[in-house]
DNA sequence: CGTACGGTTGAGCTCACTCAATAAGGGTGG
DNA sequence: CCACCCTTATTGAGTGAGCTCAACCGTACG
């Protein structure tokens, strides 16, 4: 379990996604084409199964969250959480010097645009524009985590499950379907939340109850009164933000 | 109340504060002295005396917090918390474009080396090792901020008060004296650690009966038993780390 | 067909919250 | 110096959200 399994020797994968190649991503903003291209070229389209552990060679990986999601897992002694959720467009980042007992694992199949660490900081280092925009993501990053955790930390049960469903809503992988796929098990969704697994199963159970999702399967829901779950949040008067 | 208070014009103030100048802080890490002292002579020395928002001329200040601390304050509505603690040494970082509703505010008499935001960002684009070592420690801030919060997250309240104690007792202004001054009021402490002030009260006289701290003042308090305080932690496995 | 794993549901308990009353400082003005 | 006020801290009693323990269901898979 848990292997290693990047996209095989697809070096060339670059090509392959083009298509799919997010130039509009924040942290190319302001390259010229040329230098995307050769960013891209060091870059490659990794894929991971699910709960593959996230590295290249046994190496941090860098780079853009292109489909699925990856979780931030921590092992501390016999047991293990989930101490974080990365979504599609989300940058996987280099977290100082210090690794901790800090793993990324995909769940489901997860594509990642991205190259080894000492790589990307040799990319770093010869595009100075690369790193202010690099800079400005990791900046944005610890801006959302604190307000992420600060948030989960102060909020109930029923508040945090509701602010799961309507972030992980907003990246949906079809946003076409109007039935989003949690990808998580309740247990995943409990240690990710600070909550344990029954409290969660309740508290979605009671959101289907009261009309606010439809579950068509323990992972598979629907939304069904945005506004009510928004309301559930906690958040209203915020409106905005809390991505 | 809390007004705006830098140390009066005291631009000149780099040569002042010279001697406490922290070249060996990880910011200026590899960077030739000339560089540090071009550097220093952008930043002044700022002084806030407490509950003072922290900016200069209204414009959001960057740099490393000298003396004192700096608390990470929210209104939302018409209730504060206080959601994060810098300590001396800790830089005072911008935070990404967004600048949300969270402000700093100085705890006690606090003493900042630093320059605007928009002068920070000329000398980030001037030095790029200094660019480096900046995104170095927003890395790991991003990642200390991480391990905090979710430990918070998950830890009891006797935990948590024990986690902040330890925290302060290791940041104290004064190492010769055991005596550490908590500068943060009960309530205080008390939005800082999603707890009630009667909550945080409870605990930290539990600690006190239990011979594990000793009580001067509500906020002068020294630390009899660190085996047991890590303990109460509930950390005992990692050991290290934590700050 | 049985086993396993994830999910659901119920009963009882605990910890932290709420409400409320009381103390302890720390200034300020007489 | 003392009386007073205001903020902060302490302590108690009762409540409830989320946890623990435990049983049960359902689907996938060998």
């Amino acid at each position: 379990m848990n292997a290693l399994t990047p996209l095989s020797e697809a070096t060339a994968l670059p090509l392959t996604c083009a298509g799919l190649l997010p130039f509009d991503h924040p942290l190319f903003a302001g390259l010229p084409l040329s230098d995307i291209a050769e960013i891209a070229s060091v870059m490659s389209c990794y894929r991971f199964k699910d709960d593959a552990l996230i590295a290249a060679d046994d190496v941090p990986l860098v780079g853009i969250i292109l489909a699925g999601a990856v979780a931030r897992i921590a092992k501390q002694w016999d047991q293990v959480s989930t101490v974080g959720l990365l979504l599609p467009n989300d940058l996987l980042i280099l977290e100082g010097p210090r690794t901790a007992a800090i793993h990324p694992e995909a769940v489901g199949l997860t594509e990642i645009l991205g190259c080894s660490a000492p790589e990307f900081d040799a990319l770093l280092r010869r595009f100075p524009k690369l790193q202010l925009n690099y800079l400005d993501l990791v900046a944005s990053e610890l801006q959302a985590t604190r307000e992420w955790y600060t948030l989960l930390g102060r909020k109930t049960a029923p508040e945090r499950v509701a602010t799961l469903i309507l972030k992980l809503s907003r990246h949906s992988d079809h946003p076409d379907s109007p039935v989003i796929d949690l990808r998580l098990t309740r247990d995943r969704i409990g240690t990710l939340l600070g909550l344990k697994m029954e409290t969660v199963s309740r508290q979605i159970r009671a959101f289907a109850k009261l009309g606010i999702i439809a579950l068509f399967s323990p992972t598979k829901i629907e939304v069904l009164d945005h506004g009510a779950l928004m309301h559930a949040t906690g958040d209203v008067w915020r409106e905005k933000t809390m991505l």
